[in-house]
DNA sequence: CGTTTACGTAGACTG
DNA sequence: TACGTAAACG
């Protein structure tokens, strides 16, 4: 009789606390669960899609969106074992399923059914490109931007929706004075994406939007289709996202989308964490469930964690606990710089493994890839081993794209940029004899015309053509798969490499790894679509055992280990030097040490270099991470063993500590009304002394609690 | 002579 | 790694 009770006795949800239970038991309609770090989020995903297929959902019409595609694999092998039927659900990232659409219907938006999926450096070398045709840079001069940084540029105005010009005075302020050129830079770069058949991935988002916002049919079907959808990290999704959202789930509603507002950290990327906090806005009606019990870290890694975030301007407000009362106190240590800081943590690290600990249990976290370079070196020397994760990316390496380049010809004969560089491969071709060739490419029409006149192309001759037209055509049959494409491609390509390469055996290996990638793909185009929209740091990560992890923040995103530290927790590091000036950039700093913390689950070493040598100013001293400076005495030991460490800075006085917690008039979530500014939501507290506030006229301001004026609506 | 290639140096985050 | 310049190539 009574429904709630059925749905407490369901075997899918064993096993779950309350709060987990009542999220994942959920009937239907629109759900934010927000999941504080460890809560058991992935659990409850899991259990949420078992619970579904228990109740009778179809599995193929549920529909999982995680941030990786590996994580969806991971999610759906789990709920697999709850329930075989689970195995049909259908999982993946937005941009794979992104293109999934635009592959089917290519044709309804005038694409090239042909399209390739390109990265960013492609979509450098495309601007590079234009800048040199157009000759939008005069020669010398030094000020003009990178093509890197135009491609930033220009991925920030889409993602976040902004006017060219807006997105150049919000991120890069000194080059308002290359408006124009910057600007016919991203009007040459559109439009030779479209005549390659070429799309980035802010294109697949915004196709796919376009796709299922403008042909009312293709809605109405997808959204028929999958009758409930999941999405995890919904902190860390774009406008768009949420938009393609709105439409997949405009015929039902069944949206359920799982985030913790305190772990956004790609606000750099278009991530928009006011997703999250307008979700019950978007959907009238939305249940929000919060996962505050932490299952992962001790009480005393969680104390330094709320800390951290307590003063963040975050909005749903959340506490997490534990069972693990106690454990040890989370560990600052101070090493003179990272040479000390590199030797202090490899000797920890073989303290641990001779204890006992497994080496895949430890993770030392670090802001930027290049910061874990000195320990790198220490733990290569002491033949400790690790694996790296995050900064390289397997596909951007020069020699996979090289490789590459000859598959994505054949699935795509208009992908010039491909042409040109593998073109320029051959010997005596440079970036001039490559163009004369492909603009005799220009207009052949088929893959074989294309050799043709390839072979036939002035400046091009002699025998390393003739061994690319061979093996272009051996690439062109039709039955090959795409293993043998890529042995094909190999055999071609290796005395290329070591050629051109002086550290060709290691290039070699790479390569080695390719026809692994490929094998299972029956088709060349999904292969290659594969290979640019899985983020390759998990391909790597799949085969370590028995080493320490190395990783970036962004990619521990999600992940737990016993043992962590956390590398060069230094203002000009974490936080980085380009956010001081930006209080929002700031913001997100705070909350990738909260992500740092959090990944911990027993023990937490955190390391701060007391000096550190930069360039053009020498040796300088390193304050210590503001995020650590502001805390509260007795969350982190701080030995003085030694002689270089020193002891934490004063503790932050009474009553500013006090004011942070008792001045706080408004609760967060509350709704406020100013005079000018009218209504508003309270997001958070900054500093005690500010208040933060979304208005719904006017968006976020930061006003002084003095002088604001609000009153309770 | 126009191109390609080799080489030295400035510059770097995060996916 | 990428760009600018200079030497080498054809």
């Amino acid at each position: 009789m009574n429904r709630a009770s059925d749905d407490l006795f369901s075997p899918a949800l064993d096993g779950l606390n309350p709060a987990q239970r009542l999220a994942a038991g959920q009937r239907g309609g629109p759900v934010l669960v927000i999941a504080g770090a460890g809560s058991g989020k992935t659990r409850t995903l899991v259990h949420r899609v078992a619970y579904l297929v228990e109740r009778g959902v179809d599995p193929s019409r549920i529909l999982l969106l995680t941030f990786t595609r590996k994580a969806a694999q991971e999610m759906l092998n789990r709920a697999r074992e709850l329930n075989p039927q689970c195995a049909r659900v259908e999982g993946g990232t937005f941009h794979s399923l992104c293109y999934r659409l635009l592959r089917a219907h290519a044709s309804r938006l005038g694409l090239n059914r042909q399209f390739t999926v390109i990265d960013r450096g492609d979509c450098e070398q495309l601007i590079r490109g234009v800048i040199n045709e157009q000759k939008l840079k005069t020669k010398g001069d030094r000020q003009f931007p990178k093509a890197r940084t135009i491609n930033d540029i220009i991925s920030k105005s889409r993602n976040q929706e902004l006017a060219l010009e807006d997105a150049i005075e919000q991120w890069a302020g000194h080059l308002l004075g290359y408006m124009e050129e910057i600007n016919k830079a991203a009007q040459g770069f559109a439009a030779a994406k479209r005549a390659q058949g070429l799309v980035d991935y802010d294109d697949l988002l915004f196709l796919a939007e376009e796709l299922l916002r403008d042909h009312d049919d293709l809605r109405q079907r997808f959204s028929q289709h999958w009758q409930h959808l999941l999405v995890d990290e919904y902190q860390d999704t774009n406008a768009v996202q949420a938009r393609l959202l709105k439409l997949l789930a405009s015929e039902h509603d069944n949206l359920m989308v799982v985030g913790d507002d305190a772990q956004s950290i790609y606000r750099f990327r278009g991530a928009r964490v006011q997703n999250i906090f307008e979700f019950p806005q978007d959907y009238p009606g939305a249940k929000v469930v919060k996962l505050e019990q932490n299952y992962r870290s001790t009480q005393a890694i969680l104390d330094l964690s709320n800390e951290v975030i307590a003063q963040a301007w975050h909005r749903y407000d959340k506490k997490l606990f534990t069972e693990r009362l106690g454990g040890k106190r989370p560990v600052l240590r101070r090493p003179r710089d990272d040479r000390g800081q590199a030797r202090l943590v490899s000797e920890r690290i073989a303290e641990l493994i001779t204890a006992g600990n497994k080496p895949e249990d430890i993770a030392v976290l670090f802001r930027a890839s290049r910061d874990s370079y000195e320990l790198e070196l220490e733990l290569t020397a002491g033949r400790v081993p690790f694996v790296k994760v995050g900064g390289f990316r397997f596909l951007e390496a020069s020699h996979i794209k090289d490789a590459l380049s000859h598959l994505r010809v054949i699935s795509n004969p208009s992908d010039f940029l491909s042409w040109q560089r593998l073109l320029m491969l051959l010997p005596g071709v440079g970036p001039k004899k490559a163009q004369t060739a492909i603009s005799h490419l220009v207009d052949a029409e088929s893959p074989e015309l294309y050799l043709g006149r390839l072979a036939s192309a002035p400046g091009l001759a002699g025998a390393a053509v003739e061994r690319l037209v061979e093996l272009m055509s051996e690439l062109s049959d039709p039955s090959a798969t795409p293993l043998t494409l890529v042995e094909a491609v190999i055999d071609y390509y290796e005395p290329i490499c070591r050629e051109t390469h002086e550290d060709y055996p290691r290039r070699l290996r790479d390569l080695e790894e390719l026809p692994g990638l490929a094998r299972g793909f029956s088709t060349l185009a999904e292969f290659m679509a594969e290979v640019v929209l899985e983020p390759p740091n998990s391909y790597a990560a799949e085969t370590q055992g028995g080493r320490i992890t190395l990783s970036t923040v962004h990619s521990a995103k999600g992940l737990e280990w016993p043992n962590v530290f956390i590398l060069w927790a230094t203002d000009g590091r974490l936080p980085p030097q380009m956010a001081l000036m930006d209080p929002e950039s700031l913001e997100e700093e705070r909350r990738l040490m909260y992500v740092a913390c959090t990944r911990a689950a027993g023990e937490l070493t955190i390391l701060a270099p007391m000096e550190s040598y930069q360039r053009g100013r020498g040796v300088v001293n390193n304050e210590l991470s503001r995020f650590l400076a502001e805390l509260p005495h007795g969350l982190l030991d701080n030995p003085r063993e030694n002689v270089f460490e020193v002891p934490l800075p004063q503790a932050p006085t009474p009553q500013s500590r006090g004011s942070q917690h008792q001045d706080r008039p408004f609760p967060v979530g509350s709704m406020v009304e100013h005079n000018t500014f009218g209504k508003g939501r309270v997001m958070g507290y900054k500093g005690g002394k500010k208040i933060l506030v979304h208005f719904e006229r006017h968006g976020l301001k930061i006003l002084l609690l003095e002088f604001a004026n609000l009153n309770k609506v």
